[in-house]
Order: C-alpha cells, then structure tokens, then sequence
DNA sequence: GTGAAAGCGCTAACAT
DNA sequence: ATGTTAGCGCTTTCAC
C-alpha cells in the first residue's frame, strides 16, 4: 500500500505540489495509463469491462472530479452553454432559462448565464466575456444586438439560437413568435368588444414596443380612434402598472381597455383602477402579457396573451443540442405563436 | 508583411490547422514573446508603454479574445464563481443574484449559475458538476446540505458563502438573518394587535417552514391560542395562497391575522379573503414575507418583512472577492437582521 | 483494448 | 522590461 506517494509530478519542478487528484493520479492506481481512465470516463464502451471497474473503483476511493478546464482546452469542447438574457429579475424569461437548463443539464452540458440589462452595449460587453469562456453554443433572447456584438457571435463559429422573437434571418436558428401579430391579435380582441378608448402600456424594450406599436395600428385601422400610449422602463414592476393607470385617469381615461406589455405591469393597472372605484373589466378592461402563474388567480382572472415559455427553452435547447453535434436540425426559423387567453378581466 | 503566414504552430503534427487566433499569434504580429502578451493582459503596469501600445494594436487588429480555459487552467484560477440557488424563478432570490453578479463582475469573475431545485439531492449534483469547472469560490443559498455535499465543498478548498440564513458554523462564512427571530417578531407584532385567531401559510422549503414554526410557538407563549398551519409546495406562487386562504376559510378561519412566507402567498391571501367578501385587514388580517418590489403597491399595501437583498449579495461578493485574494474578511458570520414593515394590510 | 506521445492555449518562475 | 522554459490536467491520434 504505497498510494501515501501518490501525487508527485514526473517533473522535477513543478510549480505547486498539486496535492490535488488528477486522472494520473486515478491511473496510477488502478495500474492503468492515463489515457485509459480518460476512456473509462467519456467512451466506456471501449473499455474492457474489468479495466472499467478497477478505474472506477480507483476514482470512487480518490473521489476524483475531473477538470473541466483542462478537458474542455484539450479537447476544444467546453460542454458550456452561454446564455444571456435581459434580466433574471424578470420572471417572464425565468421558465425559459429553467427549461433551458435543465434540457441541456441532461445532456451533460452546464449554462452559463449572463445579463444585458436589456442595452445593447451591456449584452455585446456580456457576450465577448462569456465567449472568451469557449461555450460549445450560445442562447440569447430577442433579436436586436450591436453590429460588433453580431460579428463577434459569428466569428465564435458556434451555434447560436435567438429566442423571444422571430426574423425571416436569425444568426443561425431562431425559436419565438410575432410580436406584430400579438400586437394585433389583442386589438383585434379588443375592438370587437364596443370599448369606447383604448390605451397600451408597456416597458420601454424592444418586442414590448413592437407589441404597443402594432396595437395601436390595428386600432386605429379598425376605426378604434388614437390610442393612449404609456411607457415604463424596460422590466416590469406592479408599481409602474399603478403608477401608468393613474398617468391614463389624469389623461381621462376612465372608461376603456388597456393592454399591458407584462402580466405584473397589468395588475397594477388593475389595482390601481379598483382603488379608485373603477370596476374591471365594466369600466377598464385590462389585457396583459406572458400568461404568468399568477394571472389566473387575479381578481378578476386577468385575459392575457399566453407564451409557451418552456417549449420556448426546451427548442432553444434542442437545436443548440443537435447542432452541437452536427445533426441536422431543420427549421432555422420556428414560430411557437401564442394564444389569447380570455378570463375575466377583458 | 508576412503576417499571412501565421496559424502554423511549431510542433509538425498539429491536430487540427487551429485557425484561431492565439496569444502566440497575436505576440508574433506584435513582434514580442508570447509571455509579453500575456504580461500585457494581466499585469499591464510590468510592461513598458511603447510596448504594450503594440501589443494593444495586435489584438485590436486580430480581434484577439483570450482563452479563459487555458488561462485558468495554466494559473488554477478560473476566474469563476459559482452560485447554487434553490430556484431561479423565485423572485426573492434574483436581486441578491443581481447584486452579487454584478459585483463579482466588476472584478473580473463570471458567475455560474446552477439550480438546486430546494433539493439536497440535487444540490448535491450540482455543486459537484459546477466543482468541475473549477470555481475560485462558491455562493450558496441556505445551510442546510447534504453530508458529502458538505464534503466535497470542503474538499474543492475555495471560499464559501452561504445566504439566506445564519449559523454559528458555517462552512466558511455567511451571511443571512435570522428566521427564527423573524418568525417570533411577526408573532410580537400581530399579537400585540389582539386578533382573534392566527394562521400562517408557508412554502415547505426549510427557511419558510423555521419561521412557521418560530411563529407559531411564539403566538402560542403570548396566549394567542393554536395556530392554523397551512403548507404549500417550495417556490411561492399567488394561486397557492389563494388556496390555502380557502381552506383556511373552510377550517372556519374568518377572523384574524395570517402570516405568509412570501409576499405572493400573501398577494394571493388578501385577494382570496377580498374575493370572499372579507375585508383586509378588518376582517383578515394579512403579513407577507421579503417586501419584493410590489408589495408596498398591492390594495391595501402590503405589511411585510423586509430583507436587505441586494446588500446580501454584495456582502456575500465582497466576503468572497476578499477570500479569494487572502485578504482578511474579518467576520464569519454577518447577521444583516430585518425589519417588518407595517403597512395597511395588518 | 491499451499505452505513448504530443499537444490544447495559456501562466509563472527563472534568467537575462 | 522581456524572453525562455516548463508545465496546468486533460484528450487524441497513432502504434501495438
């Protein structure tokens, strides 16, 4: 039992004893070469079934965790995902990010993930420290980045999936939905319902715009009059919700329907109309936005355009997956759509 | 100009052409030796002016982007912090998260995320995949882990933060409050007020479920009679505490005050009790629990507990960024307290 | 099926 | 201030 001398190098300076257990280390004692416990952990089929159990053995008794790093440069293959998002404040993108996660977790791979703060500067500062990480694939959301920040995702060389939005040219392949037709959709809702004004609120990001502009296209283009505009900052908060319904009643709007860019932004419209004696829906309707866990249980149920966040992640996950590996994947484009969902509250 | 020849790298069997640009190539087109380059990097003040401008300009004109693999393997620092929350569709977790990675990010570090689930199963799993990536340190929520997540954690010799709760022997520091004495505060100040009865509705994570019972015991000790336990699955979601607010009426519970552990349970109480035509706080009284950004805007505001989020994270940042260059950090344990904010709704 | 050898792209002594 | 050298801990041909 000599396994006390284990760890020194075969060189005669080595810079720190390295105390810790390498794969030598495991080799060395299950009287195998380096290159076979390698086998044993990432091709195990093309070891001999009794090499297997003696290198496993040996890294169960060292409780051998493999370097990663030095894996993932040998082999130019990080098993990292990056993912960068708007904000992990946000709930609307936190089913997305977990079912992302967890798709890829299956697989082996770990997400590294990263926040732009919805500016453009911050994602592409974002994205050229997290390349520098070596991710096998990257998962951005929306469709919008710096010209630098594009050319340095495509020089990465690696697959790249957009999600949240939809282009007829992504980077590489895109999973989301149109924010024009929901936009539309919920005029479309709306004006079939006699309300005698109309106004949208929403945060100040680039798909909760696009929503709010189509809105109000398709609301005028259907004889619905000029609607009342209202913005936030990007992100969604219940207070701003409050705070835009009293910017519309000082406005005059007491009687109408608003959509909401997010579900959080719309109850506060809602709160903020029933603690002045509004009824919703009879005098404000309210529609809002991402179908959360939470809008169903509102008082009344809130109507609210319904995502798919998590098929939205699982896909994202997939194709990263099959790319990764050369597979093919079909669509460089797939549109998940959505859905209006009418309850109680317009 | 003969910079088109580069990419060839010394040794004559090069496993792929490796087209990429490298700090070998990028000291090559600089016309200094690859340990320059990397000095320039990193220790920018050890290399003469005229000297780094050249090497600035080649990696301006390569668009050269550092291996980070390669370099934290070659100096077993990867620059790399990895952080294990229970959930990160739980809002209460993602502005200590925010916090905290913004903060390491100002030093350089990268933050990689893992969920644990509020398992210890998992959270096992996870610290043990993250491990492998080589963190420089470790952000971790709560205190409770498994035996051999404890080990390994031990093991991987880095720094160690636990949140979100408070002990005198933490695995290496941490930062948190109390739920003990957040329960037993709540249990003062609704006592104090001479309800009729007394309720408390928590997630069964083991924070919320510490401060249940902290509550409970303490309402019993100042005579306020047995309290209505409820209990909802780990996460916190409006629905469930509208369910809960239900069965708690169907247990007959009409009057009184309810303690929640989150804020959208209580968002959830509060509505169920209005949607029954139970008036807050006259006829329920309602406390929720984290003060998140909406809770000072529901109808009526919300009273809660407030947590210093964001000053967690930092804190648990700078214990960390300290640790990680053997700076002294003076306090294993900081105990950041909380306050219960009195609103309208109890 | 297994071993030997040569790197992956970088950093850190050690010289100069 | 800069160059030289020897690894960091793995993976991957290529032999056998």
């Amino acid at each position: 039992m000599d396994e006390v001398r284990r760890g020194r190098r075969k060189a005669a300076r080595a810079r720190r004893p390295s105390a810790a257990v390498t794969l030598e280390s495991v080799a060395e004692r299950a009287g195998v070469a380096p290159a076979t416990v390698s086998r044993a952990l990432n091709h195990p089929h093309k070891v001999a079934a009794e090499t297997l159990a003696r290198v496993n053995a040996a890294i169960a008794q060292t409780g051998y965790l493999p370097n990663l790093l030095a894996g993932g440069l040998a082999s130019s293959r990080s098993r990292l995902f990056a993912a960068i998002v708007p904000s992990i404040a946000n709930l609307v993108y936190a089913e997305t990010i977990q079912s992302f996660t967890r798709r890829v977790r299956e697989k082996g791979y770990q997400v590294l993930l990263g926040e732009s703060g919805y500016d453009l500067r911050t994602e592409e500062d974002v994205v050229t420290a997290v390349l520098g990480r070596r991710p096998d694939a990257i998962f951005l959301i929306g469709i919008n980045h710096a010209l630098d920040c594009r050319r340095k995702l495509l020089a990465a060389k690696i697959p790249i999936v957009e999600t949240w939005d939809i282009t007829p040219t992504p980077l590489d392949v895109v999973v989301g939905y149109d924010h024009d037709k929901v936009g539309q959709a919920v005029a479309e809702y709306l004006t079939g319902r006699g309300h005698a004004a109309f106004a949208c609120v929403a945060a100040s990001d680039a798909r909760a715009l696009k929503r709010q502009a189509a809105f109000a296209a398709e609301v005028e283009r259907r004889g619905g009059g000029a609607v009342l505009l209202e913005t936030t900052l990007p992100g969604s908060s219940l207070e701003w919700g409050r705070q835009r319904m009293a910017s519309l009643v000082e406005r005059g709007f007491v009687r109408g329907a608003v959509f909401c860019s997010s579900d959080m932004l719309g109850l506060g419209v809602m709160i903020e109309a029933q603690a002045r004696g509004l009824r919703v829906p009879e005098d404000v309707a309210v529609v809002g936005f991402g179908d959360l866990d939470f809008a169903a249980h509102t008082h009344p149920a809130m109507t609210t355009v319904k995502i798919d966040r998590t098929l939205m992640g699982a896909t994202a996950a997939d194709a990263l997956l099959a790319r990764v590996v050369d597979q093919p994947w079909p669509d460089a484009v797939v549109d998940l759509g959505f859905s209006v969902v009418v309850r109680a509250s317009a």
